[in-house]
DNA sequence: TGTACATCAGTGAACGCGCGTTCACTGATGTAC
DNA sequence: TGTACATCAGTGAACGCGCGTTCACTGATGTAC
């Protein structure tokens, strides 16, 4: 073969991660097929050498944000006691950090909407994603009761999503800031 | 004159509305000019007449949802006792109802991720209009003080956002619920 | 009162442009004999 | 060992198509004289 066996499984996953990002930036129809390959050092006509169309690569690039999503908030609670975990994620989802940097942050914030309205397909496993993510939170979430700590996510994900949402349409930093520290500050003294 | 005095006027603010149901259906960049003006029993060739871009109407037509919204919000809360309006506002805000018809609901959940990332002159608009809705409805929020009240206000606006937002892209009913009522048990069982 | 002209909301065809997709081709490296 | 052919990731031009925008035109009604 003219390349290790390898190679075209790499080049895929780098064209995802790219569009994972370049979605997250420019919205769920913002970037076009040939953005994203310029951005992984491709030419537009490889790309259904890699993909059926351009839908299958706007699945697996959502996909691909659940996925760093994960791996990000799994990685940076190592170190932290399981009853402090959920606490960490708070600070860390509703920092300026992420607020500013869509590009790397998380999908549900940036695509929500978009997806909601997308191909049944992309919604489907999409809610699978969205799903996981419940189950695998859910258990260093705040409640005594695997019930409880479920409804726990909903609301503090729900409140962290919507206000990271909203602080994004403000353009004043200090307006961000605001919103930020009002439910970051409500979810960390009240639950 | 061919037309009263009031008709081209009243034709615009026809476009604007159709283009506010048809963006929070569609998107922000979901309905095209030709589509809007078709909704309004119009062709393609009159926009120009009424709006300076497309751009224009889309500002317009974003201001026509958020006051859609306060209207709505306004006259449900007519006969509400003062203390107990803004769990009225919860209870209609996470119903499968609004849930299920985004295009006459808030255009917070169904648009904010867009518009964070459309031009400057509409995300300053929106930002005004956004902070002009907090102030309106800060006043009726739990609280002691306004600045408990303001605090509050994002809280619960964050909160409720997010959940529809997580809600509408699960297809299930059910899923969906799920999400709407931890966010309204929550909320109207710990403000 | 009648005729010529002005106004202007609305029409519909045409314009470039960027998009997703297709396709004949390239060229480095493998295999067959 | 050398030559002919096969493979296949990647190239770049071309394709329809829908979009925002432009523009010459229409036709109902106003005004001037």
């Amino acid at each position: 073969m003219r390349y290790e066996p390898e190679h075209k499984t790499r080049t895929r996953e780098l064209i995802v991660r790219n569009a994972a990002r370049k979605l997250r930036t420019e919205g769920l129809s913002g970037p076009g097929v040939a953005s994203v390959m310029k951005a992984s050092g491709l030419t537009v006509g490889g790309f259904y050498k890699h993909f059926g169309s351009k839908d299958e690569l706007l699945a697996d690039a959502i996909a691909q944000g659940f996925s760093e999503l994960s791996e990000k908030v799994h990685s940076s609670l190592q170190d932290v006691p399981p009853q402090d975990r959920w606490k960490e994620v708070v600070r860390w989802y509703l920092s300026p950090e992420h607020c500013n940097h869509p590009g790397t942050g998380c999908p549900v914030v940036t695509l929500a909407p978009e997806i909601a309205r997308a191909k049944l397909t992309i919604r489907k496993r999409t809610a699978s994603l969205m799903k996981e993510l419940a189950d695998t939170w859910a258990v260093f979430m705040p409640g005594g009761t695997a019930k409880e700590r479920e409804r726990n996510f909903f609301v503090i994900f729900s409140a962290m999503a919507g206000a990271v949402a909203i602080a994004r349409l403000l353009p004043e930093p200090a307006d961000r800031e605001r919103v930020l520290a009002s439910v970051r500050d409500y979810l960390l003294a009240s639950l």
